[in-house]
This record gives structure tokens, sequence and C-alpha cells, in this order.
DNA sequence: CAGAGGATTCAGTTGTTTGTGAATAGAGTA
DNA sequence: TACTCTATTCACAAACAACTGAATCCTCTG
């Protein structure tokens, strides 16, 4: 299992996302109830309280876990929250529409779209805008698919 | 346009390649003919050979460029093959079906799909699975797309 | 309000990228 | 073969990222 852990985390971290927090998601992914406090997470991971706070941080501002505390206790208890997590992943996708924008806006700095420049830009940008199209539809298709799951595995 | 060359390199970049690997496929894409030395490289962003060798023979394995030479001349002349940049762009997309694989097999390591945990893994298998099968017919979609983009302006 | 458990911040350490300069190798000309 | 122009390689430096340890802050209990 640790070994998935590391695995997983370093493929996620291959994505781009920073080392610590790919092993968190992994870790907590793995955890039966899905709840962790920052020092099971630090013992599993062998960090430091700095490190997991750190990571946590991110991972709270994002969304991607929730931040609980019980009454009469001073522990925090992440909750990761898997549909955040995969929504993010598709709006990251989705910033593709950027690229789109700042290669239609070369265009003209290289003299505009008569140029052989200027045609190999409009190209490029024609693929991109394809692609952010088609993840438009991908998210929606999403949304679709997992309210099906929703109906048979009511969470 | 040295204004876009950083910018729309710093995106690419943003989405994980290297950086004078990005800053060179911003420059050659605003490149008259496409068809550069390495001289022309070095002095346009400012960096050593050394470092155009390295970024160029990245660039060169993966078939972002080709590489030829003039009878009776010393320099390479680097050609950018926009298709080639556009297909790798997908595949590398593509390979979400690894993590589809990773995570089926972590179901077994956290006790089998009947516990909290694997219900957990499953669910996000479910997930990538879903994105890997779009991912498959976004790239056909635009193999046709590009087809239909091709009759109008033969290359 | 004092004390203790826990989270957070920050300066500093370690490790990894990214690029440079100098030396080496390849390829063409005479 | 000797000479020159480029490309490549490699050891090193600078910039950046990821952690740690120690100090600080917050919050609950007595």
């Amino acid at each position: 299992m640790a070994a998935f852990i590391e695995t997983f985390g370093a493929t996620l971290t291959a994505a781009g996302m920073q080392r610590l927090v790919s092993r968190v998601i992994a870790l907590m992914l793995t955890d039966d109830d899905g709840r962790m406090t920052a020092a099971e997470i630090g013992t599993a991971l062998r960090v430091s309280p700095a490190a997991v706070s750190g990571a946590m941080s991110f991972l709270h501002g994002y969304g991607f876990v929730t931040k609980e505390r019980q009454p009469g206790s001073r522990r925090d208890v992440y909750v990761l929250q898997t549909d955040t997590w995969h929504d993010v992943t598709l709006q990251k996708a989705a910033m593709i529409g950027h690229l789109v924008d700042q290669i239609t806006g070369g265009i003209d700095a290289v003299g505009g779209p008569d140029t052989p420049a200027g045609r190999r830009l409009a190209y490029s940008a024609e693929f991109y805008r394809f692609i952010a199209g088609e993840m438009d539809k991908l998210i929606t298709g999403w949304d679709q698919r997992r309210s099906e799951l929703r109906q048979r595995h009511p969470a």
C-alpha cells in the first residue's frame, strides 16, 4: 500500500503537482474513512509538521480537503473531497482557452494573418480552440456520468 | 513580439515543459519561414550555444523539430514541425490511462472494492477512465478536423 | 489568566533545474 | 593532412523548490 502511495504520488507529481501535495492525496485516497489529522499524515509520510501544514494549506485553499475540528479538541481533521479534486483537474485542463487567446494575440505581432508566421499561429490557435471546445463537452459529460454513478451508488 | 514569445513560453513552461524548450517553440512559431539556425535562436533568446544545443536535442528527440543541413555548410537548420508538436501534446494527455491502472491496482492494496477506501479508489478510477475514453475520441476528432482544414488550406 | 497541545511561520539547509564557459569532437575546405 | 566553423559534452555556478527545526501564535482546559 505504501507502494501505491509513492507510485501514484509520483505520477501526480510528474503531472505538475508539488511532491508532498501529491503524496498527501494518494495517502488520503487509501485511508479508510478519508479523515486524517496532521499528525497521522506526518507519521505516514515521514515529514515534519511544518511540511504537512504547508501542504494542507495548499490543499485547503483549492478545496481539495476540508478542515474540521471536534469541539473540545485542538487538532484539525482533514477530509478529502474527491469530487473537488476531480473538478479542479478538469478546470485546469480547461485553462487551454488561455492559450488560444495568447496565440491569437500573437498573430498581430507577427504581421497579421496573411504572413507565413501568421498562418502558422492561426493553425495552432485552431488546434487549441478545438481542444478547448472538446474539454467543455468533457466537463458536461462528466457531470452527467457522475449523476448516473450517484444514482447507483448513493454517496 | 518578444512579449508574445516570453508570455506564451511561460505558459508552456507552466504546463510542464523545460523553460528554454518552451521559449524555442514560441520563437519558432513566430519566425516567418519557421526555419532557424542555432545561432539565430541563441541570439534571439540570449542564451549560450550550449543551452541551445541541449534544447534542440530534446526537441529533435521528440520530433518537434527536424534538422537539415545545406550541402557545403556546417550549420544545422531546424524546422518546426507544428503537427508533431500537436500530436505529442495529445499523446501526453492520453497517458491518463496509466493513472487508471495504478488506481485499479491500489484497490486490492486497501483491501478490495468493498472497503470504504476501495470504493473511493474505484470512483476515482471511474473518473480517469471516463477522461481517457474522451481523450481517445478527441484524438480521432482532431485527425478529422485537421483533414478538413487541410482541404481548405493545403499546406 | 496560566499552561499545554497543536498549528503556523520563517530562516536556513539540502537537493534539483537551468544555464554558462571551456574543452572536445565533427564536418567541410584547401 | 592541416585549418576553420559549428555542434556537443561536461564540470561548475546560480536560481529555485522542498523540507526541517525552532520560535511564535492560537485555542481549549483548569
